[in-house]
RNA sequence: GAGGGUGUAGCUCAGUUGGUUAGAGCGCCAGGUUGUGGCCCUGGAGGCCGUGGGUUCAAAUCCCAUCACUCUCCCCA
């Protein structure tokens, strides 16, 4: 074999697209009872979109992006979508949609690029479904989107998940709070790793979540972001926290949870799953209240999440969760001879058309043969038909669990397939 | 960008201190008398032992390189 998949990127085997479609169809019910639209967006846009969006300095922008130039003269440069938030804020502006609807709920389910090393659910392509809420500054629009969140994951039958909720502040405060920390780091950059001495640098917040041991004892007296926060922004906190007591969410304060984005101010989030390895979570989010002014439009504050599919499957898959029954063929025609599998072509015909699921041979096997693929598929029935059959315009319905055979006239074969003639005792 | 692990049949994997035609289970195909699936039995197809070099009388096995996959760090969904 000559062809692969490229590094990073895989292809979903009908088998697997099954679990997809089951969840992707929670979603969308999940979504239309919390009254969000749906939004499909390009996987292309233009590379500024996202450097000022996200954040220049980001690993994201950074180191992450898959960016080309186009053909255009001069060319433009252009980059597949790491995340959707970003074309989501260009679409709210692009359509002044903020001069139509005073709060906005919106959804998307695509997929998303990032070029790295991947590892154990992490992928250069993966799938994301996310929300966005747009016009609310208020704490209830956390409660909401986080609401929703819980709301995915149990209905997804996992429970093996935790909530994380931190405050970040508005920007002055996170400075203020940056300034200190990095005084603290200073004085004791000898005892941190190598990893943390540069991010001391680059973005001294990360150092606070690094998992190693040496970081994890030489801060744990480091000064804390919630203690900086302005009145508003700690009684903006206070109220999330009540209110998701209130909606009955369990969640616990990590006021060392730092997001790699640098779109957000005040609540961002995490629900981490226990089933995966290190890369485990499953939602990431928070309140980007600046970010539609940043990309050119009118002020709005705004609240959303991005959620790994992948990991998500992934979870569902670890929980034994999923669809419980497989997709079914209602009838499976066995065919004798050369004029029975012409009757068995009009036949299957009739049958879709009237709404059955309906399969025969095609590579003109025996009958043991047609038997033993009606039973892989799983067909509920074996319609057989041979010469006798054909002369006497009668077939033989086998029901196949039940090992059962019944004669069935041809012109009643439909309302039984498609269960319309059924009388139950 | 850094570090570990693994490459043998479609899949999951055995393969002894180097030794002759490279194995199992599952899956696939065909049979087990006339036109009936599952269970069982029999047979069959299917392998450049990741690739290239080296050591040796002899390499799936030892050495080197290389590629791929995988896990971890960084970072994130």
């Amino acid at each position: 074999m000559n062809y692969q998949t490229l590094k990073g990127f895989r292809d979903l085997l009908p088998e697997e697209t099954e679990l997809w479609l089951w969840m992707e169809g929670i979603i969308r019910d999940l979504m239309r009872r919390y009254g969000f639209g749906e939004l499909r967006l390009p996987c292309v846009e233009a590379t500024e979109l996202f450097t000022r969006g996200i954040g220049e300095g980001t690993d994201v922008v950074g180191k992450e992006m898959y960016s080309f130039l186009d053909r255009s003269d001069p060319p433009l440069s252009i980059s597949l979508r790491p995340e959707m938030t970003a074309g989501a804020a260009r679409a709210y502006v692009q359509y002044s949609i903020a001069q139509q609807q005073s709060v906005t709920r919106w959804y998307y389910v695509g997929p998303a690029f990032r070029y790295e090393q991947p590892q154990a659910g992490r992928y250069r392509q993966h799938s994301q479904f996310g929300v966005e809420l747009i016009g609310s500054p208020r704490p209830e629009a956390e409660a909401e989107v986080l609401g929703l969140a819980n709301d995915l994951l149990r209905d997804l039958g996992l429970s093996n998940y935790r909530l994380k909720i931190n405050s970040l502040g508005m920007p002055q405060e996170r400075t203020e709070f940056r300034s200190a920390l990095v005084e603290f780091l200073r004085e004791r950059s000898a005892q941190l790793s190598e990893d943390s001495r540069r991010r001391m640098e680059q973005n001294p917040l990360r150092v606070l979540d690094s998992k190693e041991e040496e970081d994890i004892e030489a801060t744990v007296d480091a000064p804390s972001i919630l203690e900086f926060l302005g009145e508003e922004s700690r009684g903006h906190f206070q109220m999330v926290q009540q209110l998701l007591t209130a909606a009955k969410i369990p969640f616990e304060v990590d006021s060392r949870l730092v997001r790699g984005l640098d779109y957000y101010t005040r609540t961002v989030f995490e629900f981490v799953g226990g089933d995966l390895g290190a890369q485990n979570t499953l939602i990431g989010g928070g309140r980007y209240d600046n970010l539609i002014e940043e990309i050119g439009g009118k002020p709005a504050p705004a609240i959303g999440f991005g959620c790994g599919l992948d990991r998500l499957i992934l979870s569902v898959q670890a929980a034994n969760s999923g669809p419980q029954s497989a997709a079914t063929v209602d009838a499976y025609i066995v065919a004798l001879d050369d004029d029975a599998r012409r009757w068995a072509v009009e036949t299957a015909a009739t049958l879709r058309r009237a709404g059955a699921s309906v399969e025969f041979d095609l590579l003109g096997r025996s009958m043991k043969a047609q038997m033993r693929e009606a039973n892989r598929k799983g067909a509920v029935r074996a319609i057989i038909i041979g010469s006798n059959e054909m002369a006497a315009k009668v077939a033989q319905v086998k029901e196949m669990e039940a090992n059962e055979q019944s004669e069935v006239p041809f012109d009643q074969l439909t309302d039984l397939i498609t269960g319309k003639g059924k009388k139950e005792i």
